[in-house]
RNA sequence: UGCCCCGUGGUGUAAUUGGCAACACGUCUGACUCUGGAUCAGAAGACUCCAGGUUCGAGCCCUGGCGGGGCAGCCA
């Protein structure tokens, strides 16, 4: 990510809320001018372009302000763990350009200071143990319009309490036996407030802390903790937890700790996809998509092997913006900022995508090498050789015979221009059995050739090709959006998987490109000329076959029109 | 039905804190072009959810509606 902004550029900058607030904090000196922010993923899942949007504006803040930023996992719940999502978040965050420096922390390190708090409020006559069901204790919660009523267990003397949560933790109790509560109010309107439960009793083997514990903090109770241990002053979270922050700052001010803000901020959405973290381990699991990496899927590991750059992503989460409403980032929008960004970096090569085979009947059985130029936006790129022969392939899509109104690529007895090199004329026009175009022999003018300025000749088309002596043969696999829905899991009775696109992915088993294309190493961004971005698969892609991935297609202002 | 949050072009944000509603994406024209890309020029598109009130003046403040979202996990 950029170095920190100047506070001219600071200033100038159109401010979200939350840098209004931070403003405000650092006028009154709230938290000692400083500004430490962080990311909190619990690592049950992949991260996705939401939680992309968190990482960037909680760096973000920090570089802003000349703060700090931490990585921390909050890894409170055994059951949905794994260190497979801690390793992929980690490289995700890092290479989103998230920089933690050496501040990689986990909850899970502080249960013993949490537990020593928890005594402390049993102490306090502000915890105690309840011996109510998991469905008791619902039952007694109330409900919405009306208050609940106390457990009969909320009066335990502290000592009774202490003894129950020490057994608690020794492991004496079996699953959902037993809980400690926060003793707080049971006819609050808010029903967080509703003694809230402070620890569970799990019996399973934690990622890092193995069996070391068998009782497990609960989000409310460990979240400010985490914030006030590791001196955090803004903790930026979704909007869904803007009713836990009077929970949140009751537990910080019953210990009398550090007490950092919470501030809530709407997460995005992106239209034709879903976000939850369920839905998408469901569409890996049940192999909708070729795991968590698939690329249509929206998550940062998809986008990073589809092509995507951090900047682009950054960009994209930049231009969505902060707010308080719901609302949802067109896909548009994701696409513009890819382009943007590649548009300017990624070097030019021809490649044919669905092929069909020209036959130049006039041109010598010789190859010319031909110049062309890697990128026009950027002419430090330089130029290169392309050769050039008799036979060579074009996209099926550029040769029509009944043409529509407008069309201006190859007719019969039509002339287009092939990139870099000649014009040519369809002479000719070739078909099997079926009826279907197989070949087409045309005429080339040797006057024409690209940079020569011999040539008064002017067409409407110019077209990309391949000479199919030198072509370099590849997979490559087109995606379109997974959803036919622009909102797929806000149907009422229609399951999302029902709008899951049948067409996302086209696989073109054998492509032909550019011979310059032979060495590409996995990863490598091109543009293949008015087909779009594509770059090497990282996944498949072997010694012996290259597989591209395309990013996104190009702006398409004619194939707009004719559909 | 209780509590909390939110309503500004199609979408997402802005409006110097009470002063002619601006920017980006998208859409549509036109120019240019050896990528139907890029670039450039332009256009359309908003009774700022509604109704009252305060004010010389309200997107912004007040009141009341309406609409959307969230909350009744021993998930986060």
């Amino acid at each position: 990510m950029e170095e920190k902004k100047n506070s001219e550029e600071l200033q100038n900058k159109p401010k979200n809320f939350i840098y209004e607030i931070i403003d405000g904090d650092m006028e009154t000196g709230k938290f000692g001018n400083k500004v430490h922010t962080r990311f909190p993923p619990e690592p049950n899942g992949y991260l996705h372009i939401g939680h992309a949007a968190s990482i960037c504006l909680n760096y973000g803040i920090a570089r802003d302000y000349n703060g700090k930023f931490n990585l921390r996992f909050d890894d409170t719940n055994p059951e949905k763990e794994e260190v497979e999502y801690v390793e992929s978040i980690i490289e995700d965050v890092k290479w989103l350009g998230g920089n933690f420096e050496d501040r990689i922390f986990y909850a899970s390190d502080y249960f013993d200071k949490m537990y020593n708090w928890a005594v402390e409020l049993i102490k306090n006559g502000k915890a105690y143990v309840d011996d109510l069901s998991a469905d008791e204790i619902r039952a007694y919660r109330g409900t919405l319009t009306e208050p609940g009523k106390e457990s009969p267990s909320r009066n335990r003397p502290a000592e009774e309490n202490l003894s129950l949560f020490e057994k608690m933790k020794n492991g004496e109790f079996k699953n959902g036996e037993k809980v400690l509560r926060a003793k707080i109010d049971m006819t609050s309107p808010n029903l967080n407030l509703r003694d809230p439960i402070m620890y569970r009793i799990v019996h399973a083997e934690h990622h890092r802390q193995g069996n070391k514990w068998c009782i497990y903090p609960t989000y409310d109770w460990a979240h400010g903790l985490e914030d006030s241990i590791e001196g955090i002053t803004h903790s930026i979270c979704t909007l869904e937890f803007e009713n836990h922050r009077p929970l949140y700052d009751w537990f910080l001010n019953e210990l009398g700790v550090y007490h950092p803000q919470q501030i809530e901020f709407a997460r995005i959405n992106l239209n034709y996809t879903v976000m939850s973290k369920r839905k998408l381990l469901k569409l890996v699991q049940e192999k909708y998509v070729d795991g968590w990496d698939d690329p249509r899927m929206p998550t940062v590991s998809a986008l990073r092997r589809r092509g995507y750059t951090p900047e682009a992503i950054r960009n994209f989460t930049d231009n969505s913006g902060i707010a308080k409403r719901d609302k949802v980032s067109e896909y548009a929008l994701l696409e513009f900022s890819i382009r943007e960004d590649l548009n300017k970096h990624a070097n030019r090569v021809m490649a044919v995508l669905h092929p069909l085979k020209v036959v130049i009947t006039n041109y010598p059985g010789t190859v010319e090498e031909l110049d062309a130029v890697n990128n026009p936006e950027d002419p430090s790129a330089g130029t290169r050789k392309i050769p050039f022969s008799k036979e060579i392939f074009v996209e099926q899509s550029d040769f029509m015979e009944n043409p529509p109104k407008g069309y201006h690529r190859l007719v019969p007895g039509g002339e287009v221009r092939l990139r870099y090199a000649y014009i040519i004329k369809c002479e000719e026009v070739i078909k099997n059995e079926n009826g279907e175009v197989t070949e087409l022999r045309c005429s080339y003018d040797a006057e024409t050739r690209s940079g020569t300025g011999t040539s008064n000749k002017k067409v409407k088309g110019t077209i990309h090709w391949v000479s199919a002596a030198h072509a370099v043969e590849a997979e490559v696999r087109l995606y379109d959006r997974l959803f036919t829905a622009e909102s797929p899991d806000s149907d009422k009775e229609k399951d999302f998987l029902e709008f899951i696109n049948p067409n996302s992915l086209e696989l073109i088993p054998k492509a032909y490109l550019e011979p310059s294309l032979k060495n590409a190493k996995p990863g490598e961004r091109f543009q293949f000329e008015r087909n779009g971005y594509f770059c090497v698969d990282t996944k498949y892609t072997t010694k012996d076959k290259l597989v591209f991935n395309r990013t996104v297609t190009l702006k398409d202002s004619w194939g707009k029109k004719a559909n």
